[in-house]
DNA sequence: ACTACATGTCGAAATGTCTCGACATGTAGT
DNA sequence: ACTACATGTCGAGACATTTCGACATGTAGT
């Protein structure tokens, strides 16, 4: 379990008791990705594409109000980021974020897994 | 959406329609890890460590079928390994298996999306 | 074979999430 | 102000997951 003696000299003898903040973003990107509809949603995006809502619901096979609920799960995580240009709401995956906590997650597992 | 015109010249052109395999994994972790008990059990392992279910039970508030069960879905999606010795099974982290997922969903990301 | 221990499984209740119609909000043009 | 359109929200029913007690299996020692 948690020795609470490290190997490593440093100052945070407690991080082990912590959930680290890469994994507090992880989190949220592991529930909102958990769900196939909501990855769908995110793979019909095309590198740098905007997307506004009636767009991803014509190639959903969900309901309007469904797709909302998912997009917004989407945007809560950090997954997507949204726009609002005029009567439509525009949808873009927040790739900078992603790679962050994909590299963040990354390095967490090479380091204390 | 789906342009079904690529800059790259490869021989994949029906690539974005199929859920690339590196999703069709990350998908199961991403359900696996979607869950917070679950992401305890996860982070309650060491380097290298190696538990058996008494103790992972321990450490957790939930009862010892309902670990199982977590175990379970963390093992079928490949996050976790296990081996039998004796009356115990040994659980840990399947750290190539993630770094190769992570990896590759970081890769998909960078090409993709 | 019997006991003690470790773990897995089953099933039903509790809990959580998803879904869609109906309604609300907000924007642009006439 | 009115109409048309795009999107968000609410709530109740449908659906899926989680949870734990009770039981089953399997292993080691006496």
């Amino acid at each position: 379990m948690h020795a609470y003696l490290h190997e490593h000299l440093d100052m945070n003898k407690d991080y082990s008791r912590a959930i680290p903040e890469a994994w507090q973003h992880m989190s949220r990107v592991f529930t909102a990705l958990g769900d196939e509809h909501r990855q769908r949603i995110l793979l019909t995006f095309e590198r740098g594409e905007r997307l506004n809502v009636s767009q991803i619901v014509a190639v959903s096979t969900l309901s309007r109000p469904a797709v909302s609920h998912h997009l917004k799960i989407l945007r809560e995580a950090g997954v997507l980021a949204s726009e609002k240009l005029g009567k439509e709401v525009f949808f873009w995956v927040n790739k900078p974020f992603l790679a962050e906590t994909f590299d963040n997650t990354r390095a967490y597992l090479e380091e204390h897994l």
